[in-house]
DNA sequence: GTAGTTGCAAAGTGTTTGCAGGCAG
DNA sequence: CTGCCTGCAAACACTTTGCAACTAC
């Protein structure tokens, strides 16, 4: 997929999300952004070393927890104990290979979801996740 | 909810799902049937020993994912580094409460959900997670 | 006697934290 | 100087593993 912000542009992106951007935050957005892939802290911890080791992984965790809670990218849970950050704030859908791991995007404008119990009151919906769950025909199930 | 099984039941759930029905995992399937809430492992292991202490941490892990590689149970991933065990197999949907961590169930028959995509050939669906996650709506969203 | 099950504790993975040094205003 | 950002390494939570004793048949 193309990337959804050119690199020059990352810094203003930041500062529109109320972050100060560093060089290290930039590096870690721009990860993100030049691939529009499902990424692990792992992964952006390789790439944004890739040519020079500059970050650390605390600054790493840092900067991915910071992103998400100002709504730069959103967090994937598919599988215990393995986080991925979706560069793609906007409400869409995944689908997860089961048996490589790969994750891929349904987009949500071709799905509609009906027939969801209004929520109690006080509560608001802060978003809703739809993982489909699939495996090689031919693998026997278990 | 009621329990799905009676617990003189249970060893029979097991054999028919191929599990040989030890005292410890009578006890495991016996904490997920009589209260079908979702469990982490953490709580089934408090549960199990509440009265006696009888079941290693160990055998509390092996026996869930024994259940759900024989389908029993089902694993509910909705933060990272805690898997629930939901003793309902059947297809049906989570709301997750953001503040309290509190799982529910949403019937899969109120929902429906149209427009997935085909799936590439040779891909076949193991299962469709929805998971809604709300929060209070007096909560400062962070 | 054989095969399968359990328990203990240590190892393993992914993530978070505490504190000191660095840079900007 | 003050405050935010970073890095290191240890701490942390959850899960998995190895091996020996035990149980059932």
């Amino acid at each position: 997929m193309a990337p959804k912000y050119k690199r020059k542009e990352i810094p203003e992106v930041l500062r529109n999300h109320g972050i100060t951007p560093t060089h290290q935050r930039i590096e870690i957005a721009a990860a993100l952004y030049s691939r529009m892939e499902h990424l692990s802290a792992e992964q952006i911890l390789a790439l944004v070393n890739e040519h020079a080791a500059e970050t650390s992984k605390a600054t790493v965790y840092n900067t991915l927890k910071l992103f998400v809670a100002k709504r730069l990218v959103r967090e994937v849970i598919v599988n215990p104990g393995k986080t991925f950050y979706d560069p793609n704030p906007e409400p869409h859908h995944h689908l997860y290979h089961l048996d490589t791991g790969c994750l891929t995007d349904i987009p949500a404008d071709s799905v509609s979801i009906s027939g969801l119990p209004p929520l109690p009151p006080g509560l608001k919906t802060e978003g809703v996740d739809v993982i489909v769950r699939v495996r090689a025909a031919r693998a026997s199930g278990g």
